[in-house]
RNA sequence: GGAGAGAUGGCUGAGUGGUCGAAAGCGCAUCCCUGCUAAGGAUGUAAGGGUUUACGCCCUUCGAGGGUUCGAAUCCCUCUCUCUCCGCCA
């Protein structure tokens, strides 16, 4: 959400943003409401005010007759207002579901471009493996150690349904122990956050009204959140922070999971694309300043590239372009690893910036050293996916023989160096 | 699942029909006193919105939504959440 104020002052930058991101939305419309909405606000507040003035007189009168006179006066009076009120609701109505739909506006470094193809490529690390065998996919690989079970996956849970076994189950333990260990230790909060999430914290979040086809919805205004950006940032919601508080860093893990609708067709076999897995998750609140907004974004990405750097993953990081960016993104990054059985880079990790477009749905506020509020920003990337994780890394480290190496990073976490 | 209690400003917490946007305390801000990193005193301090060059004026908000009333933090209904006791349970 933006401010209306703003929107008011700028359209045409919100015009050019709606263009560069790939998404349908009629400022004018917005406008027109918008004054209808300020016109009626203002017929219905004098009306009201008028009214309690007289309310006040009545209360004031000692004279009964008086005050017979003046309630009697008010019975009528109200009635004529109520129309007005009624038509000030349905236009608020209106503008609300419209201010829902208004973009974030994009940085001017975020590329044109429609889909994730149009991203650039700002920078890649490591040496690509040579294999001299025919290097295995993940499904082969994992299957001949007997640490995952796809077929019982889909027989138990349906498509998309994976169990991971033996060495899967642990070496997923022993990223998600890798990661939290180094992440914390640079100053960010471990959360274990609620998968189970109200409606509000996704409206907040802005995946609804946008994405919620590809929510499970469990009840009536619950939801299974697809992340853990969406607890993390409901943990603050309706709040308002001390200044000196911020920023907030957390480090959430929580078990994700995407309904993946429109994809059916996309990763369908192996853990590239699952219905659930388990995310750790960098998620900052942080003061109201560009500048910081910036750091803060670059750092959630080095994070991230320090530790596939220790594990020795070819990645490269991308940024995405206007159309690949989520409608109150200002600026993401995806980080993609190696996928020696795809030839190509796949996203793992995905950094990006907000803004104020979260925390003002969210109603996250701070208070300066004046005493004026402001709300927050927000950040967020990946700090491990599993499974999808577990892809680049068993492939890029499988050897002739099929066994996995691992990197020695993660041998103290995993307690072997191979996995045969 | 059964029974009961509750939700008020940054926080704690009074307030059961008009004088309440709301006592008191804490916190915070400014100033005074003191002169040593203590204590005391004074004043100020909710948010959002409309309007105004500005001072200001006005509207809304006491968990959410409806209702009763000339008038609701206060009465009624629905919902959400929290707490206590019982039951169940990893």
């Amino acid at each position: 959400m933006l401010d209306i104020k703003f929107i008011k002052e700028n359209p045409d930058l919100i015009k050019d943003a709606a263009r560069k991101k790939h998404i349908q939305f009629d400022v004018d419309e917005l406008l027109k409401v918008e004054e209808q909405r300020v016109e009626l606000l203002q017929v219905v507040e004098s009306h009201r005010a008028k009214q309690n003035k007289i309310t006040d007189q009545i209360s004031q009168t000692t004279d009964q007759t008086e005050k017979q006179r003046l309630i009697e006066e008010m019975r009528t009076f109200k009635e004529d207002a109520k129309k007005n009120e009624e038509t000030l609701k349905e236009v608020i109505k209106e503008w609300q579901l419209l201010m829902l739909h208004v973009p974030n506006i994009p940085d001017v470094s975020v590329p044109e471009g429609k889909t994730d193809e149009d991203n650039q490529e700002i920078r890649n690390w490591g040496e690509k493996p040579e294999f001299n065998f025919e290097p295995k996919d993940h499904i082969e690989l994992m299957e001949k150690l007997d640490m995952a079970d796809f077929e019982r996956g889909s027989k138990v849970s349906g498509f998309r349904g994976y169990f991971l076994k033996n060495d899967g189950a642990l070496l997923s333990f022993a990223l998600w122990n890798f990661f939290l260990d180094n992440i914390s230790r640079k100053g960010y909060t471990p959360l274990m956050a609620p998968s189970i999430v109200k409606k509000e914290t996704l409206i907040g979040t802005g995946f609804i009204p946008q994405h919620e086809e590809d929510l499970y919805k469990i009840k009536e205004g619950h939801y299974l959140s697809g992340t853990g950006e969406v607890p993390t940032m409901g943990y603050f919601m309706d709040e308002v922070l001390k200044k000196e508080d911020l920023p907030q860093k957390f480090i959430t893990f929580s078990p994700c999971f995407r309904e993946e609708a429109g994809s059916h067709g996309r990763d369908v076999k192996g853990l590239v694309r699952v219905h659930e897995f388990f995310k750790l998750e960098q998620v900052i609140i942080s003061e109201a300043d560009h500048e910081q907004s910036v750091n803060l974004h670059e750092e959630i990405t080095a994070n991230v590239e320090e530790l596939m750097k220790a594990l020795n993953i070819p990645y490269r990081v991308v940024v995405n372009a206007g159309g690949d960016l989520g409608i109150g993104q200002v600026k993401k990054y995806d980080i993609e690893a190696w996928v020696p059985s795809q030839n190509k880079y796949r996203e793992t990790h995905s950094a990006s910036y907000f803004h104020d477009f979260q925390t003002r749905r969210l109603n996250i506020r701070y208070k300066d050293e004046s005493g004026k509020m402001h709300y927050a920003h927000s950040l967020n990337n990946t700090a491990v996916a599993t499974p999808r994780f577990l892809v680049a890394l068993i492939e890029n480290n499988q050897q002739e023989d099929g066994s996995i190496k691992i990197p020695v990073a993660l041998q103290k976490y995993l307690g072997k160096d191979t996995i045969s």
